[in-house]
DNA sequence: ACAGTGCATACTGTATACAATATACAATTC
DNA sequence: GAATTGTATATTGTATACAGTATGCACTGT
C-alpha cells in the first residue's frame, strides 16, 4: 500500500485510489477497521485527506461507516453482490439499447476492432490482456450510449466486482463462449437491433453473474469451514 | 438556510441536508460558488463539516468541483436531466419487476392502501400531501424489490428531480391520469405480472419525464431571453 | 494608452490541535 | 464471585492554523 505520489492530484484522490486498490486486492480485509491516524502515518499525510477519501469509499460501497467508530472494509456477501449484479444487468441492457440508437459508424468500426482485439487477447491466453480487452470493448458501448450519468454509475458498480473479474476470466473453459457473446453483441449493435442486443448482453452478464456468485459461495463455504 | 440543529446527527450530515435543501429550493442558484468560510460562518460551524458535506453533494451531482476553485452549484441542463431520467426509467422498471417476484401479501395490502391514500390526497388538492403520498407509494415498491443497492441508487437520482417534482404535480390536468397509472401499477404488481407492471411504470415515468423536460425547456428559453 | 510585472487578497488544500465519546479494564461494592 | 461504576486510553468529530496557489488590481515601463 505505497502511496502513488502524483504531485498533480489532490492528496485525497491519491489516498482514495491507494485505499481502493488495497481493498480490492485484499490487502485490507473485510471487517478490518480503517483508522485514520494509522493510515495517515502509513501514507505520510494528515488525517484530513484520509477522511475525505474514506467518504468516497463509502459512496462506492467499499467501506461502511459506523457512527463514532469510523469506517471498516465492507463484507462482500452473496446478497450484496447479487444486488449489485441485478442493477448492473439493468444498466448494461440500457446501455446497449441506447448505443443501438446513437452509435456512429466510426464507433461501430471501433467496436468491431475491439471485438477482434479481444479474440486476439484470448489466443494469447494472457489474463491481463484479456481483461483489459474486455474492459475496452464494453467501454466503447458505454460511450456510445451518450449518457454520462449512466457511465458514471456503471463505473461505480464495476469497482465492486473488480476483485472477481479475474475469477471468471481465469476459467479458460468459458473463453470461447465469451468470444461468441461479444460477437453477438457487436453484430446486434452494428445492425442497430436493440432487442437482439439486449438479449445478447443479458446472456453475457448472466454468465458472469453465475461465475461470480459461484466464486463467492465457494469463498463463504471456505470461511465457515475455517471457523 | 437555517441549520436544522439535530444534536444526534454528525454536523456533516446536518450541513449536507441544509445545503441540499438550499440547492433544491433554489436558494443557492446554479453556478453560484460554495465558499467554505462563508458557509461555515453562516451555519455556525467550522470548515471541516462543510467540506465533507460538499464532497457528498458532489457525488449526488448537485455541485461540481473545480480544482483549486472549490464547488459550485451544478447547472441543470435538459441533457443532464434526460440522462438522469433515462437511467431512472431503467431502474424503476427493474424495481417493479423485482417487486413482482418478491412482494409479500402484506406489502400488497400496503400498496393498495398507499394507492388509495394517493387518491384521497388528490381529492384534497393539497400539493404537499399529494407529493408525499406519491413518494410513499413508490417507496413501498422499492422496498419490495429487496435490493438495497437499487434503493440507494434510485434515491440519489431522485434528489436531482426533486426540484421539478412540484412542477409535474402542480398541473392538475394530469392528476386523473396519475391515479389511473398508480392503479394500473398496483394491480399489475398485485397479480405479480411483471411484464404488465413494467409497461405500466414505463408509461408513468415517461409522462413525468415529458413534464419535467417541458419545464426545463421553458426555463432555458426564459433564461436566454433574459440575457 | 497599453502591456506586463509584481503585489495584495481570497480562497482551497493540508496539517494539527482540541473536544467529545466509546471501549476496555480495573477497582469497589453487594 | 458477579455486577457495576470509575478511569484511562484510543479514536472519531470538530475547529483552527498554516501553506500554496489563483485572481484581480495597481503600478511601472514603453
Amino acid at each position: 500500500m505505497e502511496p502513488n505520489i502524483d504531485a498533480l492530484l489532490p492528496l485525497r484522490d491519491v489516498v482514495f485510489k491507494t485505499l481502493r486498490q488495497a481493498i480490492l486486492t485484499g490487502e485490507l480485509k473485510p471487517g478490518e477497521r480503517l483508522m485514520e491516524i494509522h493510515l495517515a502515518e502509513k501514507l505520510g499525510v494528515s488525517r484530513t485527506p484520509i477522511r475525505e477519501a474514506i467518504r468516497q469509499l463509502e459512496l462506492e460501497g467499499l467501506v461502511i461507516m459506523v457512527p463514532r467508530r469510523g469506517a471498516q472494509v465492507a463484507h462482500i456477501t452473496e446478497k450484496s453482490m447479487s444486488d449489485v449484479l441485478e442493477v448492473r444487468l439493468a444498466l448494461d441492457e440500457l446501455a446497449v439499447k441506447l448505443a443501438c440508437e446513437r452509435i456512429t459508424d466510426e464507433e461501430i468500426s471501433l467496436l468491431r476492432s475491439a471485438c477482434a482485439d479481444f479474440e486476439d487477447a484470448v489466443s494469447s491466453a494472457d489474463i491481463r490482456s484479456i481483461t483489459s480487452a474486455d474492459v475496452a470493448f464494453h467501454d466503447i458501448i458505454f460511450k456510445a450510449s451518450r449518457n454520462s450519468r449512466l457511465i458514471q454509475m456503471v463505473n461505480n458498480l464495476a469497482e465492486q466486482m473488480y476483485r472477481y473479474r479475474f475469477e471468471y476470466i481465469k476459467d479458460d473453459s468459458g473463453w470461447q463462449s465469451l468470444i461468441t457473446e461479444h460477437r453477438m453483441i457487436t453484430d446486434a449493435i452494428a445492425m442497430r437491433d436493440s432487442q437482439l442486443a439486449e438479449r445478447a448482453i443479458h446472456v453475457h452478464i448472466k454468465n458472469q453473474e453465475n461465475s461470480i456468485l459461484r466464486t463467492i459461495r465457494r469463498e463463504e463455504k471456505d470461511l465457515t469451514r475455517k471457523q
